[in-house]
DNA sequence: ACTCCGCTGTCAAATTCGTTACAATGCCGG
DNA sequence: CCGGCATTGTAACGAATTTGACAGCGGAGT
C-alpha cells in the first residue's frame, strides 16, 4: 500500500528524487516528459523508453511503495481519471447547512454528473440535426412519451407550441395511438422519449411511423431503446438516481436545449409568433 | 487499421451508435461515463465494469476497425496524450468537440449554475418540512400548477402516486377548479408550482385551499410568488436560462428529490406498494 | 590492488491477458 | 410451433506481461 495516501505519484516521486538511482532517476524523467500517460504503457514499453531494464522499472514502483507495476498504473489512472473529471466535481458545499448525505446533496451530485455524462455520450451533431428538424416549420410534429416520460413530453410540446405551428402531443392513452397515426404523414417528425421498461407498444408505434415516412427522433437513456433502429437520430442520455426510479432531469435539460436552439434557427419566424402570444396572454390577465 | 484516421474512437462510436447491439452499447456508455479513462485498463477490467464478457469488448473494437483490443487502447492514448498536452483545449470535458458557445454548454452551464444556487437559496428545513408533509399517507396531496409548470406538477403526481395513496393531480383548466376545492379539506397538503407571470387565479385558489384547512407547499422561483403569503412551506428555485423562457430543471429536481425523500421517509409503507406495482405492471408487458 | 556492496541487466517461471472456437441463448419469419 | 440468424457467454489456447532469482558490473573504502 503506498505510504502516503493523499501524495500524488509525482509527488512522491519528487520527495524521493535524492534517494534514486541512475535507472530510476531516468525513469522519472522519462515519465515526467509526458506525465502520467509515459506510465499508462506495459512495463515493457516503459522501460525501453526510458532505456532501463523491466526489472528496474518495478524496482522504483516497490520503492514507491506499490505492490508491483499494475498497483503503481492503477493509481496513476486513478489520477488522470480525477483530474479529467474534477472541474465540475468537488461542488463547494451547497446547501452548506445540511450533510453531504442529504438527499438534496445526492441528488444534486447525481444530477450533475448525469448532465454531464449525457453531454459526452451524446452527438451534438445529432442534437443540431433534431434542431434543424424542429425549426422546419413545413413539418408537422408529433411528440410523444411513455407512462413516466408522458410529462417530459407535454412539457416540450407546451413550449415548441409557443415557438411554432404544428406541434401536437401525442395522447398518453395507447388505445389513441392507431387512429393518431392516421394524421402522421411524410416529412412529418416524431420526437419520442422512451426509457428503460422499454414501451413495447411505442416500438411498434414507431415502426409504423416510420412506414409512413415519418422522421423519428429518440430521446432515451444510456442502454438506447430499441426504437433506436427506426429512429433518424437518437439521443441517449443518463438517468441514474438516488432513487427508486430513475431521475428525468437530463430529458428535461435536452427539451429546453431542444426548443432554446429550434427558436434561434428560426428567429425571424419566431419572434413575431412570441409577440403574439405575449399580446394574446395579456387579455384576461392581471398581475406582474 | 482504423476506417478514417481523422475521426475519434468517440466520434466513430457515436456514428456507428445505430449499427451496434447490446452489449456494445453498454460498453460504450461505460467508456462515455469516464471517457477514455474506462478504456484504459485490461480488458477483462473493462469487460466487467461494463457487464459484458471479454470477447464482446474485442468485438466492438473490431468493428470500429482496429485489429485488436490494443490497437483500440492505444489510440485512446495517443487521443488523450494529444489532449493532455493541448494547454487551453479540449479541458471542456463536456460536448468536448462542440465550441463552447453551442448551445448545449451554454445550458448546461446555466443548468449547472441554477441548481447550485438554488440549493444554496433554498431552506433544506423547509425541504425536510415538506417531506414529511408528503410520506405522511394518512394525508391527500393535491398536485397543481399553472400553463407551463403543470407537467412538472403531472411529473411529481406520477411519481408520488407510486409511492403513496391519495394523490391526485390538479386539472390544468383553471375552470375545474372550483369543484376540485369541494375536495380539499383540513389536513390535505397542497403543492403548488408557481412561477414568475405568476397566475392570479393560482393565487386565489391558493387562498381558499387554506381557508379550507390546507396546508400549502409552493415551489417557486426566486423573485417568488405572491402564494407564498398562504404557504406553510416554500421552495425558492433559481430558473435563469440561455432562451425566451425559463428552465424548469430545478423544479423537477426538486419534484425528483422530493419522492425520493418521502419514499426514504416512509418506507416500510412504500415498499410493499412499490413491488405490488411491479407485479401488477409486468402483467401485459413484453420486454426488458 | 583487493574486496565489499549496491546497482543493473539477463533469463526464466508464473501469471495475466488477448484471442479464437464453439456452444447456449433469444429473437424473428414462416 | 419450429428453424435460422444474430448475439452473447464459456472455455481453452497462445502470447505477452509481470516478477523473482541470479550474475555481471562499477565504485568506494581499506
Amino acid at each position: 500500500m503506498p505510504p502516503q495516501r493523499s501524495a500524488t505519484v509525482a509527488e512522491r516521486l519528487r520527495q524521493m528524487s535524492g534517494e534514486l538511482t541512475a535507472a530510476e532517476r531516468k525513469l522519472m524523467s522519462t515519465l515526467f516528459a509526458n506525465y502520467p500517460m509515459a506510465g499508462l504503457v506495459s512495463i515493457t514499453e516503459f522501460a525501453r523508453e526510458a532505456d532501463v531494464s523491466t526489472p528496474s522499472v518495478l524496482r522504483l514502483a516497490k520503492k514507491l511503495g506499490f505492490a508491483g507495476f499494475p498497483s503503481f498504473q492503477e493509481e496513476l489512472r486513478i489520477e488522470l481519471s480525477a483530474q479529467l473529471q474534477n472541474p465540475i466535481a468537488k461542488h463547494d458545499r451547497w446547501s452548506a447547512e445540511a450533510p453531504d448525505t442529504h438527499i438534496l446533496n445526492l441528488f444534486a451530485s447525481a444530477a450533475m454528473e448525469n448532465l454531464s455524462n449525457s453531454l459526452k455520450l451524446m452527438d451534438h451533431r445529432a442534437f443540431d440535426a433534431t434542431v434543424a428538424l424542429l425549426a422546419d416549420h413545413k413539418r408537422k410534429i408529433h411528440i410523444g412519451g411513455g407512462r413516466i416520460t408522458h410529462s417530459i413530453a407535454a412539457y416540450l410540446t407546451t413550449h415548441l407550441q409557443m415557438a411554432r405551428p404544428g406541434v401536437v402531443l401525442i395522447p398518453p392513452t395507447q388505445s389513441f395511438w392507431p387512429q393518431h397515426l392516421l394524421d402522421i404523414g411524410r416529412h412529418d417528425v416524431m420526437v419520442l422519449f422512451d426509457i428503460r421498461r422499454y414501451d413495447a407498444r411505442m416500438l411498434e408505434f414507431a415502426a409504423a411511423a416510420k412506414q409512413r415516412g415519418a422522421r423519428v427522433v429518440l430521446i432515451t437513456d444510456q442502454w438506447i431503446s430499441p426504437i433506436a433502429k427506426h429512429a433518424a437520430q437518437c439521443l441517449p442520455l443518463r438517468i441514474e438516481a438516488p432513487s427508486s426510479w430513475d431521475s428525468n432531469i437530463v430529458q428535461l435539460f435536452v427539451a429546453e436545449a431542444l426548443v432554446a436552439a429550434a427558436v434561434n434557427a428560426s428567429w425571424r419566424a419566431t419572434e413575431a409568433r412570441i409577440q403574439e402570444l405575449e399580446t394574446l396572454s395579456d387579455i384576461g390577465r392581471r398581475g406582474r
